[in-house]
DNA sequence: CGCCGCATTGACGTTCGTCAAGTCTAGTGG
DNA sequence: CCACTAGACTTGACGAACGTCAATGCGGCG
C-alpha cells in the first residue's frame, strides 16, 4: 500500500483566489505550480528574511501573520506593514538584490518560497502571470500611499480607526468575522506602524471603549459600531 | 533642402543612463525606442494624470519636476513624492487600471509617454527590460519605506534635513551642484510631503539659517554644511 | 503702482510624547 | 497545582513639539 502523496501546489491551494495565481486559467495554474520551490515554516518571532540579506525569492504567506520593519541608521525602526495569508512579501529586495527590511513572524507561520528568477522566467511566457506580478507591486505602492496619507496628516483616533477597519476588512475577505478580530501584534508594533507611541495606542483604544465603539479584551477586539469607526476616518458610512 | 529630422528616441536620449534603458545593450536599446509612443508637454500647474483617470501608460520625465499627490475621501491631500528628470511615474495605476493619485507639473515639463501594454510586450522578449521594470517598481516601494520612516518617527528638523539631502543628492546625480538648489515647490507642498504645516517648514528653515547650516533666499537654497544636515538625521558624515 | 500669492514671525492652544507607577496575563518552574 | 516572573498593557501627570490663528513682509506680474 503506497502512501498517498498529496500534491502541494498552487493549483489546489485554498488560497488560490487571493494569492499569486489569481485570474489564471487552469492550464496556466498548473504551469506555475513549479514556481513554488518549497514551503518554509517560520516560528513566532523568527525572521523570514532580514535587511541586508541577499534577495532570491518572493514569499507567499500560507498561514500566520508577519510584520515588515525598516531600521534607520541610528537604530529607530518603523513597521511598514502587517501581512497575512495570500499576501506576497519580499518585493523590496528586487532593486538591489538585497532585502531592505526585516520580515518577522508574529505567530507560527508557513510561506511558499518562490525563486524570483523562476517568476521572471515564467512571466515571460504567461501573460496573465506577468500582469499579475505587476499588479502585486503596484498594489503595494498604492497601499503605501495610503499609509503616507495616514502618517502625514491624521490624528491618533483617525489612524487607529483606519487601522482597525483595514484589518477587519482583510480578515473578512479571508472568511473571518467582520466584527471580531484577534490582534497578532503588540500595542508597540501597532504604534510603530501608525507613527504613535504605545501609550497613545492604548489610550485611544480605551477611548473607543468608553465611547462604546469597540470592546477590548487584551488582543481580542470586538467592533461594536463599524459605522462609528468609519465616521472617525471620514469615510462614507455604507 | 529637406529639413533635418531629429530622431527622438531612447537610444540617443541624454537621460538614458538614468531612465528606462539603464543597463541595456545597444541592440536592445534600439528595440525599445518604439516603446515611447509620443512626447507630451505639460505646463506648470497642469496635471499629467489625475486620480480616477484610466491608466494606459507610464511616463518618463524628460524635463521639469512633478509632484504626486493622493487625496482622501474627505478632501485632505498628501504629497507622495517629487519626481524629476529620468524618473518614472504612473506606477500606481497598474493595479486597478485607474490612477489613484494626481501628477502635477511644478514647472513646464516634458514627458515620454510609454503605453504599458507595449512595455509588457517588449519586456516579455527583452529580459533586461523586464528586470528593469521590476527594479523600478521595487525602488519605488523602498523609497516609500523611507518616507514612512520619516513620517513615522522623525521630528521636524530631521524631516527637513533628510528632505534637503535627498533633493540635492538627486540633483547632483543629474549634474547639478551638490550645495545649491532651487526649490520647485512651495513651503506648503514640502510640508504636505513631510507631514508638517507650512509654518513649521518655514520656521525650521529659519532655524537652519540661524545655525549657519543653510542660506535661504526664497526658493534658492545654499547648503553651507552638508555635514551638519547629516548629523541632524544621524547619518554617518562621509 | 497696486495686487496677489507666498513666506515669515509671533502668541497661544492642542495633541501627543515622556516618565512613572501600577495592573493584568500567560507562561514557567518548583 | 500554585506561586512567581517577565512582558504586555493601562492610566495619570506633566511637558515639548507642533498646529492654529493672525499680522506682516516681500517679490513678481499685470
Amino acid at each position: 500500500m503506497t502512501p498517498e502523496i498529496i500534491k502541494v501546489a498552487c493549483s489546489n491551494c485554498n488560497l488560490r483566489e487571493l494569492c499569486m495565481p489569481i485570474g489564471l486559467q487552469l492550464a496556466e495554474l498548473q504551469r506555475i505550480d513549479d514556481i513554488v520551490a518549497i514551503r518554509r515554516k517560520v516560528k513566532r518571532r523568527e525572521t523570514l528574511f532580514h535587511a541586508g540579506q541577499r534577495f532570491t525569492s518572493l514569499y507567499a504567506i500560507r498561514t500566520g501573520v508577519f510584520k515588515t520593519r525598516v531600521t534607520s541608521e541610528d537604530g529607530r525602526d518603523q513597521v511598514t506593514g502587517f501581512q497575512m495569508a495570500g499576501e506576497i512579501i519580499g518585493l523590496d529586495g528586487i532593486v538591489n538584490d538585497r532585502h531592505t527590511c526585516d520580515a518577522v513572524a508574529l505567530e507560527d507561520a508557513e510561506v511558499c518560497v518562490m525563486p524570483f528568477d523562476r517568476i521572471e522566467e515564467l512571466s515571460r511566457e504567461i501573460t496573465a502571470l506577468q500582469r499579475h506580478v505587476h499588479k502585486i507591486m503596484s498594489r503595494e505602492i498604492v497601499r503605501e500611499h495610503g499609509v503616507m496619507l495616514l502618517l502625514g496628516g491624521m490624528r491618533a483616533e483617525e489612524r487607529l480607526a483606519a487601522f482597525l477597519l483595514n484589518l477587519v476588512q482583510r480578515l473578512h475577505a479571508r472568511g473571518f468575522s467582520s466584527s471580531e478580530l484577534v490582534l497578532r501584534m503588540t500595542r508597540e508594533e501597532i504604534g510603530s506602524y501608525l507613527g504613535l507611541k504605545l501609550e497613545t495606542v492604548s489610550r485611544t483604544l480605551s477611548k473607543f471603549v468608553e465611547d462604546g465603539i469597540v470592546e477590548v479584551q487584551q488582543r481580542h477586539i470586538r467592533i461594536v459600531s463599524q459605522d462609528a469607526l468609519k465616521r472617525i476616518v471620514n469615510l462614507p458610512v455604507c
